[in-house]
DNA sequence: ATAGAAACTTTACGCGCGGAAAAAATAAGT
DNA sequence: ACTTATTTTTTCCGCGCGTAAAGTTTCTAT
């Protein structure tokens, strides 16, 4: 059971009885052989498992079959859950995920651009850092890459965008909290990091103005990327002086929630919709963890499938397209509002 | 201003008024040539902006620059923090690192050796799954790829291993708990995925009886990744059932802990170690979120930096060594234990 | 100035594959 | 059995770079 290792495609289809263009073909297209010899092949291949050099091919191939997926931060729970549905999708189609995280770094993300450009991938997946981005590098990086934004818009960049309606977030939470007891006010860090915090804060503003509120924005310090943190802080501060304007509390994203939850715990303020309770929180997102907050998070949640889904569809559209659109296409999910204890 | 585009090393050299090899020779090591023309490529770098092909550098280099990095599960803020570090390291050593993560499931982790044979790493740092991973399939990869294995030992398997003491955590724990209050219970799931939670549950047992305690090991059902569902569910089923053997806990992770929290809350079951509370909490591995539970949760916190740092060394030196050591070496850092309010 | 070392150029081959073109073999249909 | 369409083989060239060998230029030190 020793046959000699096989070196390359050459030696490989001298081992299967075919010629190198033939098993060549293969390799690109298994249905472009007739059955009687893709058997043979797929045969040799469980004999010797051979498969050919990832690198020849990728230096040989006009297009390769590499997929770059670039989140702004790694360590927060939704983008590893979201990339973990994309790269999943991108393997089913044959593709090869690369993943890559900023990490929360303007730099980190142009380095990331830069290494992605030598990877000649056939399409990239971009959820970029927001207001942090090098808008420049990212335009001159779409130019060269068919690139499909996700989770976070930059105007006019990228062949197109997909991510959650902002708004459908909003006017789902406002308007629960508004039926069930008092117009929340809007909690959010003063310079956010994410473009969907603007919009979901003028969404705040024009749900209560219709509604006939007044609308009051809590906005407190901070950079970077530990929302958690952020929002104790924050939260400790506000609580601490006393006079929030209303006793429901709207946080821009259920990470600054969990740091509010946590002030509140500190200072034995009571939250949830009982009788006995203070203040109502509710949020935006449906992180991973917010179903284990103290209280749990009423929250609204992203569609995590669709908008992974319809990212990667998007983008395999635009490969098959030769890498662009004729027009720039901005597809939004709605929220799904997910009620537990905290409001 | 518009240079001709250069299309490959040989073009570039003829710009930098090089040879080719020369020219090859800086990007394989650019302290090997002249200062001068050392400067003339750089200049001819920045100019045209030319970098060479990967995929040929690749194919043609017996060891290609590239690391692996495979982490069981990346939906897990631990496992993302650790490879942030890593994947840093190696950047600032020339190395292109490529993060992949297991999901939890042994057939992904699989896919990814075999992906990562292909890519002909110059090295790998696999943090395994554990108990469900292919003891088989990782040790035939062993055999090809210089293998570090960190977090998760696996007996005999890579080259060296880097991971935490689990005794280090436990004893502290055990110790703090038993010294500032009562003795704990140990809260575990029934079937861990991962090894280092076998040597947990054996390093408690230990220090409870070399203190002189019974050891009370409860154990609660579940499969898979979702450790705070498990430990929250796990914990519900035994809090409603009264009857905990003591009144601290010592959870076996931090995920854990973070489900037998939001139990408690639910059940308003006080935690702390406050007059007013009855139970005590405690857990380990310092998770990035253990901060902001409520209460916050005391811990024994891996040394992140320290784990990293001797994980990516180790493959250093392995790779300068030629892919094997004499003597498989493992090195475990202890555990810095961190006071919150839970216990 | 001159020998010797160091750096560079020239030339050439190899890596493993994609892919084109023409010839040969095989299959399908009447 | 014969035509026709399809598939496979043969024979090439090209991709962009690593790398070796031999010859030439440039630097360094006496």
């Amino acid at each position: 059971m020793t046959h000699q290792k096989i070196r390359n495609m050459e030696e490989f289809a001298a081992a299967s009885g075919l010629s190198r263009p033939t098993v060549s073909k293969y390799f690109n297209d298994p249905g472009s052989v007739r059955p009687s010899t893709r058997e043979r092949i797929e045969a040799a291949i469980e004999k010797y498992d051979y498969r050919p050099n990832i690198f020849a091919i990728n230096q040989n191939r006009k297009l390769t079959k590499n997929i770059g997926i670039v989140v702004p931060h790694l360590a927060d729970p939704f983008f590893a859950e979201i990339a973990r549905k994309i790269e999943q999708r991108c393997i089913e189609a044959g593709f090869w995920p690369m993943l890559f995280s900023a990490y929360g770094e303007k730099k980190h993300e142009n380095d990331i651009l830069d290494s992605l450009r030598s990877l000649r991938p056939a399409g990239v997946l971009l959820a970029p850092l927001g207001r942090a981005s090098d808008r420049a590098e990212i335009e001159k990086f779409c130019r060269d890459v068919p690139t499909v934004l996700f989770d976070s818009n930059i105007d006019g960049l990228g062949e197109a965008f997909v991510g959650s309606d902002n708004f459908s977030f909003v006017s789902q939470t406002v308007e629960y909290l508004t039926r069930s007891g008092e117009p929340p006010s809007f909690f959010e860090m003063r310079t956010p990091a994410n473009p969907n915090a603007n919009k979901r804060r003028l969404a705040y503003i024009q749900m209560m103005e219709r509604l006939g509120f007044e609308p009051h924005v809590i906005k407190v310090d901070g950079e970077g990327w530990e929302f958690e943190e952020i929002g104790k802080r924050g939260a400790l501060k506000v609580l601490k002086a006393g006079g929030l304007p209303t006793n429901a509390i709207l946080c821009s994203n259920d990470r600054l929630a969990i740091g509010f939850l946590s002030a509140c715990y500190d200072l034995e303020i009571r939250v949830g919709r009982g009788e006995d309770c203070a203040l109502r929180v509710a949020s935006n997102d449906d992180h991973p963890f917010s179903k284990f907050t103290c209280p749990p998070l009423t929250t609204a949640a992203h569609d995590y499938d669709s908008v992974a889904n319809c990212s990667v569809e998007t983008l395999f559209e635009l490969i098959e397209n030769g890498g662009s659109f004729q027009r720039r296409t901005e597809t939004l999910f709605p929220a799904r509002l997910v009620l537990r204890s905290s409001a």
